[in-house]
DNA sequence: TTGGCGTCAGAACACAAGTTCGGAGGATGC
DNA sequence: GCATCCTCCGAACTTGTGTTCTGACGCCAA
């Protein structure tokens, strides 16, 4: 296996264009998208540095075929352009919930992520993950290392499954939201559990749940 | 939007070509790829042909750009390349488990199936789902209505989850495996939960569960 | 200095590939 | 028959695109 150290700035940038290219437009860039984008004067400048992060196990090259370039991942396999969501975050019983901030996808790097199916972020937009510390969510059916997907909004509709915070209880917890008068019955998953009844002032809603990733050894 | 009928074989067969040549390559094919898959004599018919599959909504066409064919869903959306895992049948309490059958991948027309990150596959190689049908497993954290994702295969190794027929109590379940001694304790992923424990030819391994996925409203 | 090495520039080559055009059957309806 | 539409064919045109060649510049060690 090659090593994987620090690139020269210009095949960095290269790689880079490649990544945000083919996540924008779900084919590779030919060699001469690559040229304009990164302002090189020549495609034999692009064409030996695509050589180069050939050797080195940074990607791939179909011979001849445009649009040939196949990106790899650390291990070699073709790296999958399937959605990656942020997990900005930790939820458990006393602690408090991070707030999701919608705008600033800030640099992806400096979060853990998870891959998740295309169907997620078409069907409901902008999502965040949440590791669950803990078993105290036993209730909704999620286990400790779960990793809950959300979709951010204060608002919910009766029946969705949220992330709220208890003002007094200080408290964060995966429930089943449900609005009645100037209460708010928060009914978890696990039907032989008993439901929770608060103010509806005492409830933030936080986001709903829109699906529980759990790995298995 | 445009209806979405019966087309004509040559079309039929073009569109085929089209979604498993992304499928095997990770990149669209060309005009002239799919002329010589479907032996048409020119390339005028296959962009003809390619033009009335735009005009009626199955696939978009970046002018001028080689591989330019975008494939699109009922929704009008781009369509994903997330591998999908057929569910070949339910898992509950006094019914028996499918066998999975390995090898053929037989007509996948014939299953329901649901998109997955690409990492499973990549991970586990092939693997099937199965919907929960009851309350059940609620003591292996899984609702009714989860799909859990499995790997088939006869042996288990202590701690992994799996999935077991036990033939006495004719009944399937979701549960954590460790062989002691000739005896077999199920752990269910609750720890609030007490294990089983069965002789060991009283169990049948069917596979191995990988994940399992939850759909919230 | 000299030579090797990594990197880049410019140009050209050769083929790949999207597009277009004129024409031709065949089905269908008037 | 005649017109019209859908589908196909063969060929050509134009551009896209991977590849290669020659030369040059800077860096570093012998």
């Amino acid at each position: 296996m090659t090593t994987r150290k620090r690139l020269p700035p210009r095949r960095q940038q290269i790689l880079d264009f490649i990544q945000t290219f083919i996540a924008e437009n779900g084919i590779p860039p030919t060699v001469r998208d690559v040229q304009r984008a990164c302002e090189i004067s020549s495609t034999s400048v692009v064409d030996y540095n695509l050589k180069v992060l050939k050797r080195d196990g940074y990607l791939n090259r179909r011979p001849d075929t445009a649009r040939g370039i196949e990106l790899l991942d650390e291990t070699g396999q073709p790296v999958s352009n399937a959605p990656r969501v942020q997990i900005i975050g930790a939820i458990a019983a006393g602690q408090p919930i991070p707030v999701f901030s919608t705008e600033g996808a800030a640099s992806s790097e400096e979060f853990d992520t998870i891959e998740v199916p295309p169907e997620l972020p078409r069907r409901h937009g902008k999502l965040f993950g949440l590791t669950v510390n803990g078993t105290s969510m036993i209730d909704a059916l999620i286990d400790d290392g779960d990793v809950v997907i959300v979709k951010p909004g204060m608002e919910a509709v009766n029946g969705e499954m949220v992330v709220a915070w208890l003002r007094d209880e200080e408290e964060a917890t995966l429930k089943k939201f449900y609005l009645e008068g100037d209460q708010v019955r928060l009914q978890p998953a696990n039907s032989q559990m008993n439901p929770i009844y608060s103010s509806a002032d005492n409830v933030e809603v936080r986001g709903k749940v829109v699906t529980v990733i759990r790995k298995f050894a």
